[in-house]
DNA sequence: TAGAATAGCGAGCGCTCGCTCGGTTGGTAA
DNA sequence: TTACCAACCGAGCGAGCGCTCGCTATTCTA
């Protein structure tokens, strides 16, 4: 997967590796939940997915999930009420399939890019630049998990904890090893830096509007980040 | 008012030199909003308020301040429904007066601690403390404003980007003082140096659940912060 | 092309929301 | 002791919520 990537760390480049894209998720995430979804004809059901994700992305992005009301998603979709629910059980269904496929299949899909790097070096940088470019694509998913999780069942809050602390710890995992390896400063706490640089992330997609009126990219980002974390591990 | 703290920069020392602290700021906040509060005794007033704002946030950190209904809030308080009204306006002028507070008090209170600091380097340092201090002392209202105010009015989320993006700048001057000085590495861009500044200000208060699960102090993070800081801008 | 199966529809249900307002309470001044 | 009024109370209002269900429209099968 990952073979011809690293050579060239562009964001286009690697979009054209990703199993699927912006567009392509839909069906993707119609196959996850097809069991639990009762419309079964794909050619039906995935671009009403489609609207349905989209228009919820953006109504919760104007305000919040909780403050979108069902009525509010039937008139952006153009889907009546009980169309809707040909395709969501539930309100909080409908937020459980959007934190449930991530919890599976995006941080699957993370980590096949740098699994295969054994260099503490490299795979850390990797690591930054791909979960950067992750939350570059799919931006409003990754808002939606840090936004709205909160408000919603126990059993959800707690997935999105576990996800992030399974992604600090990846962080914490591969700094350790560069320092036991003698590649990075054995006095810098390998924790606050996972921590540190799970909040670099996140702030690229959650103040994507600043970036965006500064002309900053994915891709310098990434570069920026990665050339602060080298700062401070160097010895 | 920072002529002692700079040479002992604890917290307990900052907490000192405050003009109010987690308790006593429901009296400030009762004589700045007096005119729109009907309650005009100030015995009556600022216990009340107190429990008002203090059962706001816990009620609005466990889902959210749109999912916290006013009986919820009644409840939770003591205060009926009606008693409620006396304080506020609307749920919205509850809102609003967290915010419009700490856009007029809290970044004021900042600011005196490093406006006196002429050496780029100190007042750096300094900004990144007091920062990190203030988000841990009203860990709540910092919480509030960044996770509330995209629900709230247009009016209310461009003053909530306005504090930002004030907060990234003031974060950028002093880094570019300190490049034009010769102190500072002039190929880092300041402005994302102030956005990750904040950044990593903003972590400690939302993450604060996880620091302290690993016995992360605020001072402890602010030295983490600060070394990062100047590692990466060292020449 | 008839009949069955699937997909989509939207008025209406029970309920809770933000907010109001006429009434009650308790401390203070005359 | 009485009269007053700031402070507080909570049942009730209209609106809007999540969700349902009897129905129609569309597509597939034979």
């Amino acid at each position: 997967m990952s073979e011809s990537w690293p050579h060239n760390s562009s964001i286009h480049a690697f979009k054209q590796k990703m199993p699927f894209n912006q567009s392509s998720i839909y069906r993707a995430l119609f196959h996850a939940f097809s069991s639990r979804i009762q419309v079964q004809r794909e050619d039906a059901a995935v671009p009403n997915l489609e609207k349905i994700l989209r228009a919820t992305f953006r109504l919760s992005g104007r305000h919040s999930f909780e403050a979108m009301s069902l009525r509010d998603l039937s008139r952006e979709t153009g889907i009546s009420m009980g169309g809707l629910y040909n395709y969501i059980g539930s309100k909080d269904d409908l937020a459980d399939m959007i934190e449930s496929f991530m919890d599976v299949h995006m941080a699957n899909t993370g980590r096949q890019f740098v699994n295969q790097i054994q260099d503490p070096r490299s795979r850390l940088e990797m690591s930054i630049r791909v979960y950067i470019y992750m939350g570059e694509m799919f931006q409003p998913w990754y808002q939606f998990i840090f936004m709205e999780t909160r408000s919603m069942t126990r059993r959800q809050k707690e997935m999105a904890k576990g996800m992030e602390i399974r992604d600090v710890n990846m962080f914490r995992e591969v700094v350790e090893s560069g320092q036991q390896q003698g590649t990075f400063d054995p006095l810098i706490d390998a924790g606050m830096v996972g921590s540190s640089i799970i909040a670099m992330i996140q702030n690229w997609y959650l103040k994507n509007w600043r970036f965006a009126k500064e002309g900053v990219s994915a891709g310098d980002y990434a570069d920026f980040t990665i050339r602060a974390v080298t700062k401070l591990l160097a010895r």
